[in-house]
DNA sequence: GATGCGTGGCG
DNA sequence: TCGCCAAGCAT
């Protein structure tokens, strides 16, 4: 049972905010359209999942634009999909994705679950994604908790449990004051808020809609809230990894195993990352190093990459590819990897000069 | 509930 | 410079 009143206030200030205020963005219908392609819809919330807008924004545009409906991203091959994807990151969303497009086509007629629960049984889809696509593509009333929503609500209600243990009461609260029309533009107004006055850091509240209905803002810090438990510290790691290059100006790429790091990826040869300091390379050769390695910060370590590179003659062992390296923008290769191929291809311009 | 999983922008 | 953070999901 939802409490009424006051509450009711928030989504009306809200929505009359977002009415004039509402970002446009290539996955929102323009006002006053039919409602939003439920396609774009989730292709975006799937982009969107820990990704800023404007990472999304050529992302979206060049998938939609070579896939226009689910049953042509369907039908679509993974290398193609999990290439375009490349540089997005989170790339076991790329590999869902396409799961998710294929049990769409196959076993439902090519027409998205209109029901949280529908939705939430397809690959990549969880308790948010479900829960925005219902609400914005279908207009039904969900709960929409991302982490925009999440400090919003604290600071509406001065959630002083830390997060995530105060996931609960904050998506209690939210539910609170989520009105029965107009669910999908209360979520995206609430997300607007949360990207552009409601934010981290130094946020907005002189410009706020909704500062008079939020107890934070009473306080003397109103961005103390959500109040966040300490983070654990990054190790560092090392790697090896391999350039092979072939006399007709290919190099050798691997297609990395599903599961773990950049699955589903082409990428260099490496070796495991933290193994021993010098392992042995795939091949005898005349091998090079690189004087400087790349550096790349993951979600939970940083790397530090070694590169080798040499000129070889036969393949190497194991299942891989040779690709030319004058269209090896076209790989689809994940930031480490382009930074490394980057890397070897500078040195070899200095070495010319 | 905790952990693994990318990347780029920001202050 | 560097830690924080982003329209989370799967296990």
């Amino acid at each position: 049972m939802r409490v009424e009143g006051d509450q009711g206030k928030i989504a009306r200030d809200l929505l009359a905010h977002y009415d004039v205020h509402a970002r446009r963005l290539p996955w929102r219908a323009p006002p006053g359209a039919n409602a939003a392609d439920p396609y774009r819809v989730w292709l975006s919330e799937i982009m969107l999942q820990q990704t800023t807008v404007a990472a999304v924004a050529p992302y979206f545009a060049r998938f939609t634009a070579r896939w226009p409906d689910v049953m042509a991203l369907a039908a679509a091959e993974d290398a193609e999909v999990m290439a375009a994807w490349a540089g997005l990151g989170y790339y076991a969303r790329a590999r869902n994705l396409l799961a998710c497009a294929r049990a769409v086509a196959s076993g439902h007629g090519g027409a998205f679950p209109d029901t949280e629960e529908g939705l939430r049984a397809l690959p990549g889809v969880g308790a948010y994604t479900a829960a925005a696509v219902a609400a914005i593509a279908f207009g039904r009333r969900a709960v929409v908790v991302d982490a925009n929503v999440e400090r919003v609500v604290a600071r509406l209600f001065a959630i002083a449990t830390p997060l995530p243990a105060a996931r609960a009461e904050i998506r209690a609260a939210a539910d609170t004051i989520t009105p029965e029309a107009r669910a999908g533009d209360f979520a995206q107004a609430m997300m607007d808020l949360g990207a552009t006055i409601c934010t981290p850091r130094g946020p907005a509240c002189g410009i706020c809609p909704l500062r008079g209905d939020c107890a934070a803002f009473r306080t003397a810090d109103p961005a103390a809230f959500p109040v966040k438990a300490p983070k654990k510290a990054k190790p560092h790691r090392l790697g090896h990894a391999w350039w092979m290059e072939r006399a007709d100006g290919h190099v050798w790429l691997v297609r990395r195993p599903d599961k773990g790091m950049l699955g589903g990826m082409r990428a260099l040869p490496t070796s495991d990352w933290g193994a021993a300091p010098d392992p042995a390379p795939p091949v005898a050769a005349g091998w090079e190093t690189l004087p400087d390695p790349v550096m790349h910060v993951f979600t939970h370590f940083s790397l530090a990459l070694t590169v080798h590179h040499a000129h070889v003659d036969g393949d190497p062992p194991g299942e891989g590819e040779w690709w030319p390296i004058d269209r090896i923008a076209e790989a689809g290769l994940p930031t480490l990897f382009r930074r490394a191929a980057e890397a070897v291809m500078k040195e070899r311009r200095d070495a010319r000069h």
